[in-house]
DNA sequence: TTGTAGGCGTTATCAG
DNA sequence: CTGATAACGCCTACAA
């Protein structure tokens, strides 16, 4: 069955192109009865608009780009859903592209969505980013960008974050307040902003509560995986017999930790007091739950739909964008990996 | 900085848009050196083709659209993670679009997949699903089309399946070779081929092993929930105090089966033992770990887009395409939540 | 109220 | 080797 197309409406009805075209859009110069006529043949014939030919009319394809360092992440998961959701909502569709942590891997796919010309990206950095020249391409062309979760402050564009630093502060502080006396920290890669911050709220932590910071204290992620939370517990715990409490850069590998702990009769969290970050499902189904720092993943998904948006029509209507950072709120939520009572 | 055109070259370049066309396509009728100043100003200009006038020209926009239940899921996300990557090998994009489970929702992604004219669909059905209008639309719009996962057997498309029947068979069987005497049966929605499939399996191992089947040992999920896992765990040792063995549908009910009996002090696997299915991350995290059935998604998405880009390559080369089912293998994955020793 | 004409940017055909 | 021309299907001034 061939796509039907206006042509072939407006010749089997004896009547121009245009007269077809703007009786499905419901002009007002159109008389009651070609309206009716035109609305019923093309109901009868299916017609839909080639979207094709839309696209390169009106120069946007009401498709937007997404690229994430990784989808078979329950918090990236919850984001992308976000972004879906709202992005449908408002009539856009969504291309997902996965960077897998690799630089190398996050241009090239900076590149296909250019080409394909999408009408705005949304994008998290790999963790491997540490050079802007793709993103800086995307400013240059004027695309809408707004980046979340793992960003670069030194882009100019839209931003949709949290607070890592005054999270992570927390994390610890809850941490202390358990009684903790001697803390490490399981660190993300060098280069996240992230990363960064939580390290940094660690330390402004420590600094506050009037305990000495040691660097032998902190160990560094590379991958920020499960396993590497089992090698690092059984680090931690060889290299610093009197650590008992450890701040984890996120979930995945804070269970490698309770992991190691439960399989090595590490008590916790009597013995070592554990938070996480980023709430996965998972940590709720632990044993013991791990404690952990909620951030709102569909929240921000809708959040940088939103913002992508507002930017997009700017762009459209040749309007200025000023671009906005929203920063959500996150909170910690203890449980029995971290509470002494 | 505005989007270079063919026909700027050209202008510049004082020659024709075709001969621009042809040095850029490396056709073999161009002189060398026209070739090479116009790939030289194409590459300052930086050019790159407007692909919605190709996608209008060469009908097709090497772009394909992926309907899932919902990416947060362990299991979708790993299908969504091959299928991303081996499109991308191909050349094509992919736009995702989740039914929630939901019938309604589900025909209106389908729709908007049709009216973008994606070069062909990819598609796990929702659990909701009995009725198949709008799937037929696909096919009778000749649009190439693969079932995974979750099908309607009554779709003559392409189907990327597992053999659920033969693979609950087996893990029942498990239960019943660790000395497992009453086994009671969380299973799926009414409507899924793979619930249905599975609970036949759970069924047939039961009669295989002269064990007599009892309906009331078989409890419906409705939405394959976490707290389904813990409600029926509760129901089922409330009515059957002598069921000693639990096939669950999904690793996500059974991590709600395992949490209920944790916080009960009833003793996995010793009182009951447990078995899920699909291989979730979280399975190998709990305390006993989950055993389960492994079924591969990477691969399972791999599977489904190389199927779909023979069809469509069918499709446009106007070939006949003859629909093919492609069944992968499972393996039943041991852990502590069944294995007594 | 209806229709004509031009153009979006590319590709393919065919003639020079 | 190069280029003119038409076409993909739709939209929108502008005329009639």
């Amino acid at each position: 069955m061939k796509n039907t197309t206006l042509k072939e409406i407006a010749e089997t009805l004896g009547i121009s192109i245009t007269t077809v075209s703007k009786a499905l859009k419901s002009y007002p110069d159109v008389s009651e009865k070609t309206r009716n006529a035109v609305i019923a043949l093309a109901e009868k014939l299916q017609y839909t608009p080639n979207s094709f030919a839309v696209n390169l009319r009106t120069k946007e394809s009401k498709t937007i780009g997404l690229i994430i360092p990784e989808v078979v992440h329950h918090f990236f998961s919850g984001i992308v859903n976000g972004i879906i959701a709202e992005a449908e909502k408002n009539g856009y569709l969504v291309i997902i592209l996965q960077s897998n942590e690799s630089l190398e891997l996050e241009k090239k796919q900076v590149a296909l969505l250019i080409n394909k010309r999408v009408d705005g990206i949304l994008m998290a950095l790999s963790n491997d980013s540490n050079d802007d020249d793709h993103i800086k391409e995307i400013l240059n062309r004027k695309i809408p960008f707004v980046q979340f979760d793992k960003i670069s402050k030194l882009i100019p564009s839209s931003k949709v974050i949290i607070n890592d630093q005054k999270a992570a502060m927390e994390a610890v502080q809850h941490l202390i307040d358990q009684g903790c006396k001697k803390i490490a920290h399981i660190r993300g890669p060098v280069n996240p902003q992230n990363a960064i911050d939580r390290f940094l709220g660690y330390k402004k932590a420590l600094e506050k509560n009037d305990i000495p910071y040691d660097s032998s204290l902190v160990y560094t992620c590379k991958n920020v995986t499960f396993e590497e939370g089992l090698a690092f517990a059984e680090q931690i715990t060889r290299e610093h017999s009197d650590v008992d409490g450890i701040f984890v850069i996120t979930d995945l590998v804070a269970v490698g930790v309770l992991t190691y702990c439960n399989q090595n009769n590490i008590k916790i969290p009597q013995d070592i007091a554990v938070i996480g970050f980023s709430n996965w499902f998972m940590s709720q189904v632990m044993t013991p739950q791990l404690s952990t720092v909620d951030q709102p993943s569909y929240d921000m998904g809708v959040a940088a739909f939103t913002i992508l948006l507002e930017e997009m029509i700017c762009h459209k209507d040749g309007v200025i964008f000023k671009p906005k950072t929203v920063e959500l709120p996150t909170s910690i939520i203890v449980r029995g990996s971290s509470l002494r009572n």
